[in-house]
RNA sequence: GCCGGGAUGGCGGAAUUGGUAGACGCACGGGACUCAAAAUCCCGCGGUGGCAACACCAUGAGAGUUCGAUUCUCUCUCCCGGCACCA
């Protein structure tokens, strides 16, 4: 045996140990337990971060953990090959975007092997391959047929930098998501997939998740954000007679009621009446384009581009967000494509929605959007109301604060007519209605609506209370200042006639049942969530498989002609979409007529790859079928681990892909992820200087020497020119800031075990990790010390390999080696309770306590020290030690398990479980307090009742000298734990 | 503003159902070994007072429940994440 530990020597021995063995080759058992754990795939970037290594040690720990306590494990690996990056690469050194994407791959895997990771590598897939790609377009047409994918143009989020279009969920704060450019609206044809069906589904599931972070579930919630409300309208006529009257025919509800369809009736929780929804596929089947948008179930051969403009009856409403398409539209801004549509004609109903019907009576003025059609009637002869709308138009696009801007508003001189009672109310133009949420207008009631409030007092519009607190700290209502109370929902309504006294629910109920029975609103579900866009003008993507006939349309690729292949040769130079200049791409032959046609050259949103890898990889060389039986015994993922940041978009569309792949009967799971673990992300420190021309040039934190100052504040120099640089806090290690650190220096210096024991034994996997090498010398020297241990007593311990039944345990041994074999036993016992709780941390803790203990018996074996129940001791805490690091450092535990003679492989040993009955004692100490502090403690056997506990305690001095004579009134007695004498 | 999570030594963090606060490690101080250094090993290490025994204080702040609170309840402060003129 090596006399020093050698962590690269031991560490390619263990890895040509498993690789020659097929060790990780996952397969099928019937009958036996699976646990199948998932790490997210990584994007080929380069090299592997910092989260990387986190992410799939954790990962590796729960596969090699499971697989000793006998479950059938597997742990895939793949690519999520496609995206921008290796598109911009490609710009900057003329390198296919492939080829770039392959040769990160190569090496990004021998960096994963180099860390002893138990991948089944035979399952290893790459979403650029025809082969996976190809389902993405197959599945892409089901959908189409099923009408769950459908084509539309719209206003849609147009990122300047990359020149693509990204989904909602892609922006942030106004800008995209990877460049952080200030997102432009652009009006284009893309294909959508209908997620808002599922809504319903989506949202009532996440209580059938518990193995999923509360903090995930409510961003999901949140995102999909379901509101009860009623949605009603008030009447008009600009014709210059009178406003129409309240009994006005209510349009159909099929062009208004436009509810996500939720799932099969199993799903829906409310058991409203499935012949009473309306779906989305109605709806807009009947609105916007029929031959677009087929009924579920039918087979078009051609889908049309454009939608045809809708009819414009007198009496139509506005279209409702879902039929504009709001999905489209960036998040505060949109709907111009809606504007296009509807024109605003001189009787009408102007529609609104709200959670606050009860307040219905308080109406004092109506506010629209500015991209509103009731307002661009308005402002047809009103110039300073179109500069105005013009203004607003102009500012909600370019709004990171749009939160903070003050609330503006202008007359349009129109007046509508208030539902229930009839009055006139005033249309006004307000820059905080929003066009892409609800109907693009709201119902005012400055009296107990905020934002209302502050436009009333700005504009003198009446304020007029109709809601009454109930409670009576609320203070008395005045129009002078806005108090929290006036939003409540726990007061009665006054001043609203025929409803006063009644609470929030019941006014609600009422004042619902008498729009409906005019015919001018009724109660209604509103959402959040919007239809994915998935088109992308982009090259490095699947190709969307529709093609393009002056004759037919688009017509979707014959399934018999899949994959359509993308090109792996091209260059893009930054101009547009490479791919529509290839004539070999783009040419075609249309699958209809024959004719001549052209090719769809829009690629696919890479969320869509990921959003089903993890079923591919229970059958990826299947070549016949998308999915295969394996997937049945595979799936669902047992555990997922993998970054906070994916809380909504990818677990959200992989919710939303298993749910449509399973009603098209490809597999039968609801949910892809049984359980899920979020890791906290990987930061540090940010160095900056700003440059005399204003851009912000960052150092590496490694290259700067930070000190506390004297104020408290940290001085910061670059080591480099000894010169300060500026502390700009503490954020994700990113490229932009450059404050990464690659994870490969740390592997090369201490080798794949002390890295990934240092990693776990650092925090907990859920937090945050502010980054700092400091403790990983701690992991170094406790592996040192486990190897120089077992270097120590290799002989005796092999010889107890070969004479395992001298000596037998026996309870009730006095010896300090029955001590140190108790605490042994404490913590497997502790630690196999962490491992429940993912707290790896404290995993490590245990390993290291148990070696200081042996250790401790080593030395100091005690007077009356039998070599033999010695013996017995060091090799079984050995033996418990080795196996439960064996998930966190695999290779030294491989190699030591063997050299001592334990057994082959440590792979195939058995989990360790603790002996209860190592754990008894003769003797227990108690903790004693007096009045809750603690005083003393006392030794008792081990079953000693109350009564003996408390004579033994009353007589103790400490205790004596506490109580210091006053009568004791009562004593507290906590088995096996403390005592507290009450005085 | 709303929703979620958090705040414990110089640092990372531990404390299972309310039961010894600070495990384990890092850093630091002292010592052993060494010609010396590295490595290794031993001892110490929340604060205040005390030679000491020991006492008091201490888990963001304040209250409450309890024999006993880092843990439960309420109020507040700050930090992190998500959502947001959402009607």
């Amino acid at each position: 045996m090596q006399q020093k530990y050698n962590p690269h020597v031991i560490e390619r021995e263990a890895q040509q140990y498993w690789d020659a063995s097929g060790a990780f080759r996952a397969r099928e058992a019937p009958g036996k337990r699976k646990y199948y754990c998932l790490s997210m795939f990584p994007y080929p970037s380069g090299k592997l971060h910092m989260g990387h290594v986190r992410n799939y040690t954790i990962g590796d720990v729960l596969t090699r953990y499971h697989r000793m306590k006998g479950r059938n494990v597997l742990q895939p690996m793949g690519w999520d090959a496609f995206g921008l990056p290796a598109e911009n690469a490609a710009m900057a050194n003329s390198v296919p975007p492939a080829k770039w994407t392959y040769e990160n791959i190569a090496y990004m895997k021998s960096q994963l092997k180099s860390l002893g990771f138990a991948i089944d590598w035979s399952r290893e897939l790459a979403t650029c391959q025809p082969g996976y790609y190809r389902w993405n377009q197959w599945l892409f047409l089901r959908m189409l047929e099923k009408g769950l994918v459908y084509k539309k143009t719209g206003v849609v989020n147009w990122d300047p930098v990359d020149r693509t279009v990204l989904a909602n969920e892609q922006v942030i704060d106004g800008r995209g998501w990877r460049t952080g450019a200030m997102v432009q609206k652009r009006a284009i044809p893309m294909y959508y997939m209908a997620i808002t069906r599922y809504a319903e589904a989506l949202l009532a599931a996440l209580d059938k998740l518990p193995g999923w972070p509360d903090r995930v579930k409510t961003m999901q919630a949140n995102w999909i954000g379901k509101s009860h409300g009623v949605r009603f309208c008030f009447p008009y006529d600009l014709s210059g007679g009178k406003a129409a009257g309240t009994n006005l025919p209510l349009p159909q509800p099929s062009s208004h009621a436009l509810l996500p369809k939720g799932e099969g009736a199993p799903e829906r929780g409310t058991g409203a009446p499935v012949s009473g929804d309306v779906t989305v596929e109605a709806h807009v089947s009947t609105r916007a384009n029929s031959a677009l948008h087929p009924a579920p179930g039918s087979h078009p051969s051609t889908i049309r581009s454009e939608p045809a403009p809708p009819s414009a009856g007198a009496l139509e409403p506005p279209l409702s967000f879902w039929e504009r398409g709001g999905g489209e539209g960036s998040r505060g801004a949109g709907g111009e494509g809606g504007s296009s549509e509807t024109q605003a004609t001189e009787k009408g109903l102007l529609w609104v929605f709200t959670t606050r019907a009860d307040t219905i009576m308080g109406v004092t003025f109506a506010a629209l959007a500015a991209e509103h059609p009731l307002a661009a009637r308005a402002a047809r002869d009103n110039p300073k109301l179109a500069a105005f709308i013009e203004e607003c138009k102009r500012g909600s696009v370019m709004e990171a604060d749009l939160a903070t801007i003050e609330k503006r508003g202008m007359p349009t001189g129109i007046s509508i007519t208030h539902p229930l009672t009839g009055q006139p109310v005033p249309v006004w133009v307000g820059n905080y209605v929003l066009m892409a949420y609800g109907e693009g207008a709201v119902m005012g009631v400055p009296a107990h609506d905020e934002r209302d409030f502050h436009f009333a007092k700005q504009y003198g519009l009446p304020i007029r209370q109709v809601i009454n607190a109930q409670t009576a700290d609320a203070g008395a209502f005045t129009t002078d200042q806005w108090q929290p109370w006036y939003e409540s929902k726990n007061g009665v309504c006054i001043n609203s006639g025929k409803y006063n006294g009644l609470g929030y629910h019941e006014a609600v109920e009422a004042i619902a049942a008498d729009l409906k029975a005019k015919g001018l609103g009724e109660k209604q579900v509103l959402w959040r969530l919007r239809d994915w866009g998935i088109s992308r003008q982009r090259y490095w993507g699947t190709p969307i498989p529709i093609i393009h006939c002056q004759g037919c349309g688009d017509v979707p690729v014959p399934d018999r002609d899949l994959p359509v292949v993308l090109p792996e040769d091209c260059v893009p130079d930054g101009t547009g979409n490479p791919l529509a200049k290839r004539p070999d791409f783009v040419n075609c032959t249309c699958p209809k007529c024959g004719k001549p046609a052209s090719r769809e050259t829009d690629t696919m949103d890479t969320f869509v790859d990921s959003s089903w890898y993890y079923i591919r990889f229970a059958c990826p060389d299947s070549t016949r079928t998308m999915v295969d039986g394996r997937a049945e015994y595979w799936l669902p993922v047992d555990q997922y681990v993998g970054g906070i940041e994916h809380a909504i978009l990818h677990l959200l569309y992989s919710r939303f892909w298993t749910r449509v792949m399973r009603d098209l009967g490809l597999i039968t799971f609801d949910e892809p992820f049984a359980n899920l673990l979020t890791q906290g992300m990987v930061l540090n420190e940010i160095y900056f200087r700003r440059s005399d021309n204003g851009r912000m040039v960052y150092y590496n934190p490694a290259e700067v020497e930070a000190k506390a100052g004297e104020d408290g504040n940290r001085d910061a120099i670059l080591k480099a020119d000894g010169q300060p640089v500026e502390a700009g806090g503490i954020g994700t290690m990113s490229k932009s800031k450059n404050n990464g650190v690659d994870p490969q220096e740390l592997i090369d210096r201490y080798g794949a075990d002390i890295a990934r024991f240092f990693m776990m034994f650092t925090s907990p996997p859920e937090d945050t990790l502010v980054w700092s090498d400091a403790g990983v010398e701690g992991a170094a020297r406790f592996l040192r010390r486990v190897w120089a241990f077992a270097e120590r007593k290799n002989e005796v311990l092999k010889w107890w390999s070969a004479n395992p039944t001298l000596v037998r345990w026996e309870v009730g041994n006095t010896e300090k080696a029955a001590t140190v074999r108790r605490e042994v036993h404490a913590n497997l016992k502790q630690a196999n309770y962490d491992f429940g709780k993912f707290q790896f941390n404290t995993i490590a803790s245990a390993a290291m306590k148990i070696l200081n203990t042996l250790e401790d018996l080593d030395r100091s074996p005690g007077p009356e020290a039998n070599v033999n129940v010695h013996v017995f001791v060091l090799h079984e805490g050995l033996g418990v030690l080795l196996r439960l690091l064996s998930p966190i450092t695999p290779h030294i535990s491989h190699c030591l398990w063997r050299e001592l003679r334990y057994g082959e492989d440590v792979l195939a040993a058995p989990w360790p479980e603790h002996d209860p009955a190592a754990l008894i004692e003769d003797e227990i100490e108690l903790v004693v307090q007096v009045n809750g502090k603690k005083r003393g403690d006392v030794r008792v056997p081990r079953d000693a009742d109350s009564r003996a506990i408390e004579r033994i305690v009353l007589a103790d001095p400490a205790v004596q000298r506490h109580v210091n004579g006053q009568p004791v009134k009562k004593v507290v007695v906590v088995p096996g734990r403390l005592v507290n004498v009450v005085v």
